[in-house]
DNA sequence: GAGTGGTCTAGACCACCGC
DNA sequence: CGGTGGTCTAGACCACTCG
């Protein structure tokens, strides 16, 4: 029920209330939720104020209206996780494989490079050059090569860094990524790469380039990685709204 | 000025009015447009309809408001474009390039196939196989083969696929996509491809497989595409978010 | 205090859907 | 036909910002 005496807007209560209603009840998607007059008239609001809430509920992707009949529980929850930006581990999870990390090296380069201009650095900044053979179910799957600032991650352990460079960021850090470019190109193996990933010389392979930017307001960039996929084991999935 | 004796809704008039308004004029990230009163007031309508135009427009991030101060123009207008679904003809011309099309061939078949299930049709239904090349600036840079079942796309010709099948389908059908799943490959040419393509055999080549979905209750599959990019020519690129 | 956006009301007419 | 969501009005009071 709505409290039409407290500071908390009779929209947003309404809101809470619906999306509740929704959870606890266990409505089906595409079943009904009864009319805006009927929700104005139970709860003595105007309707313009249940229309409020139900176009929040709506642009949430909770709800779905349609024209002369009424208000329906929309079927996908979450538009929003289309083309979410994921580690490699995370990754392999969702495709129901187990992913381990073996690391190749692990340098500190000062400027100039590309590495220095992608991540905004002047050429004294001190930057991490990691190189890690990726692996699922024990299988190589990918040779990636991840530059990042000394500046913001601190002193590097080999142990910090054998399961998910992302989860330390965020877990141990504390650092949030926001979002990230990522370009995805078509290539032959060279000989560095057909030793590491068990496959040919020439053989296809997928490469991937990707800077991630930190969630603060400068947008500062947080880490250029270059990855080499064997292309007979791996694919890119990518949901696309229009 | 809005039109009130238009069909088309006041709040929908100006919306884009606003819209055209910040485009045309050139206005700055962070300048202030005219209070929802003065808006009101001008065009001779309702608070309530200015605020939703504005609400859209703030939901597209074009806009956004700060309580007390006003209503401004954004810095970024596209944050919701990240991953979108795009044509090759738009892709190009977003990348500066003028896009052009060969039609190769175009079949009608009948199941059973992989496209008859990928867009689930029954065996009878007609789909349409359509093998374009498409290029940029003239130089071929994909080998496209759409599938389209012909009961949603009817009688199709020849110079209607010659540009955008995006175009085709929203300006001409009127039938609205709303998303579609892309899978990315690393291969090799093969003979057909490097024909078509003017690559050497055995180049690598990208592979994108996509399923569209239109924009109705049901989300109805409306092509499933195959594409062969040469590498050397064309990589994709992709905004993602944490 | 004047101006802004945020919330809310109590109506109204319309287009559309399903019976 | 009655019920639905879509649009719109002409007000109102509030919380907030800024000079």
């Amino acid at each position: 029920m709505v409290n039409k005496q407290s500071k908390i807007p009779i929209y947003y209560q309404l809101e809470k209330a619906i999306k509740n209603e929704i959870d606890k009840s266990g409505m089906e998607p595409h079943s009904p939720i009864p009319s805006e007059r009927e929700y104005a008239e139970k709860h003595g609001i105007s309707r313009m104020t249940v229309r409020q809430a139900i176009n929040n509920l709506v642009s949430q992707g909770i709800l779905y209206r349609e024209r002369g009949r009424g208000t329906f529980v929309s079927e996908q929850k979450f538009e929003q996780d289309i083309s979410q930006l994921t580690s490699f581990s995370e990754d392999m999870r969702n495709r129901h494989l187990t992913p381990s990390t073996k690391i190749i090296k692990m340098n500190e380069c000062v400027g100039p490079s590309a590495a220095h201009d992608k991540l905004k650095r002047t050429n004294e900044d001190v930057i991490y050059e990691i190189v890690r053979l990726r692996l699922a179910n024990n299988e190589p799957i990918a040779l990636e090569t991840i530059y990042t600032p000394k500046k913001l991650i601190g002193e590097l352990k080999d142990h910090q860094i054998e399961t998910s460079f992302y989860h330390y960021l965020e877990a141990t850090l504390g650092l949030s990524i926001k979002r990230g470019f990522q370009s995805i190109e078509a290539g032959l193996a060279n000989s560095e790469e057909v030793t590491y990933l068990k496959i040919k010389k020439n053989d296809p392979v997928l490469i991937m380039h990707r800077i991630s930017f930190l969630d603060d307001a400068a947008g500062t960039p947080i880490e250029f990685v270059k990855s080499i996929y064997r292309a007979d084991r791996y694919k890119f999935n990518i949901e696309m709204n229009r």
